[in-house]
DNA sequence: CCACGTTTGGTACAACGATCCAAGTTGGTG
DNA sequence: CACCAACTTGGATCGTTGTACCAAACGTGG
């Protein structure tokens, strides 16, 4: 119980960079990004602002490195346990991003920011290797394995970052509640377009209704490999 | 030359809505995001914060708007000529949408984030309605209409905001020696990686200074038609 | 010529990110 | 045990932002 430290704890450290990063994703969480202000931040950790520049930065890097840490966690999921099929290893990297951008919605518009500013970043490597790893087991010559990999990345990220839902307050106890609203109200909207401009959103407004987010994301990464398994 | 007014300007209107929204659009692509100020923007048109907020509202429904009028110009093209194949017609509109983020790069951000807070405005229906409008000609099963439009959708939209470019400065001459610079940047950067924990990024690292990110578009959609086409 | 709705320019305020600095804290050194 | 130096912290401060508000100017219909 004494103060032996198992990780090199150097100094005086009252506060740790993994606190403050964790309480910054937590209050993303809870309010999205505009409720990630450095005073909220300070208040809430009972410090002052220059201690937050020092551990992490600008508020900019904090939320690059909060985007980093929430994918990089979401990334080490199966780390290869059993060898299975490179479609099923997709499709698991895939669902893991589906819903690390399910939980943290912010992640929509700041993972394709970081992906522009910074392409040569974690984030980006990390979900490229991951599946472009899977492309000689698919089948896909080696001259095509860029673009391969990058269509897949493409879909992927484009499709987890439109599904992502922005809820105005926490008290939306029930997700499934705000989800089916959402539906609603979109169908809704789609069945007041002129049918006659708008011919094909009146065709599938039924289809809306009854999909399911998850199962259609998958569908289209069927899709994709199937498209991909033309090229050899 | 007098001012007999073609169009119902209705009493006085020394500015216009119209005139605010270009000069947005101007000030957003010279300088990003960050560079549309209400105060540049009312010094920039020689007027007060009052003006704009009686034209166009708060700054966050004026990038709405700028967002709307550049999607809505870029779905304009060709509308319809002579009938086209359906495949060649949603690659002209996914080339659309590709150069109009190329010219206005803060499209990448503002676009998520418009489909995420609103995906009942003018351009997710837009884009969706025209891509989805070629499904039957595609020969996609009724029942798989949504699920083929979402999926190229999803693709369209990730590609294209993952790869706007952001450029520091206007001293820009060079759009080549940008790309150059950049491509450079990050084949050093994923040279530089650990080879056995990168294999694929190693692998492909010719790929990526060879690729032509144009090309490399079409040949996702060209993919994902291949892998639509088995729907049936 | 008057009156009234429309449009404009500017002021004011609260909140923000970031910088800077003086005080506090801790582990090592003599 | 005393002391120093580097590390860490909290807060005060500055410049900038979005936006609500208001009084004057404007022009058109009666």
């Amino acid at each position: 119980m004494t103060t032996r430290a198992g990780r090199p704890r150097r100094r005086n450290q009252v506060l740790s960079r993994e606190q403050i990063i964790d309480t910054a994703v937590a209050m993303l969480d809870a309010g999205g990004e505009s409720a990630l202000t450095i005073r909220a931040l300070t208040e809430r950790l009972s410090t002052g602002s220059g201690a937050i520049y020092y551990h992490v930065g600008t508020r900019d890097e904090l939320l690059d490195t909060a985007t980093e840490t929430v994918i990089g966690a979401a990334l080490t999921t199966r780390p290869a346990g059993s060898a299975a099929a490179p479609a099923g290893e997709i499709r698991v990297v895939a669902l893991a991003l589906f819903d690390a951008i399910a939980a943290h919605p912010w992640l929509a518009t700041r993972l394709t920011l970081q992906i522009v500013r910074n392409p040569v970043g974690p984030v980006t490597v990390g979900i490229f290797e991951r599946i472009g790893g899977q492309m000689d087991a698919l089948g896909v010559p080696r001259a095509s394995w860029f673009d391969a990999a990058s269509t897949l990345v493409h879909y992927i990220l484009g499709a987890v970052s439109q599904n992502a839902r922005i809820e105005g307050d926490t008290s939306g106890i029930d997700p499934a509640g705000d989800r089916d609203a959402f539906v609603d109200e979109a169908s809704a909207a789609w069945q007041g377009l002129d049918p006659e401009a708008y011919p094909f959103m009146h065709a599938v407004v039924g289809q809306l209704r009854e999909h399911d987010d998850r199962e259609q994301f998958l569908t289209g990464i069927a899709v994709i490999l199937d498209g991909l398994a033309r090229l050899r």
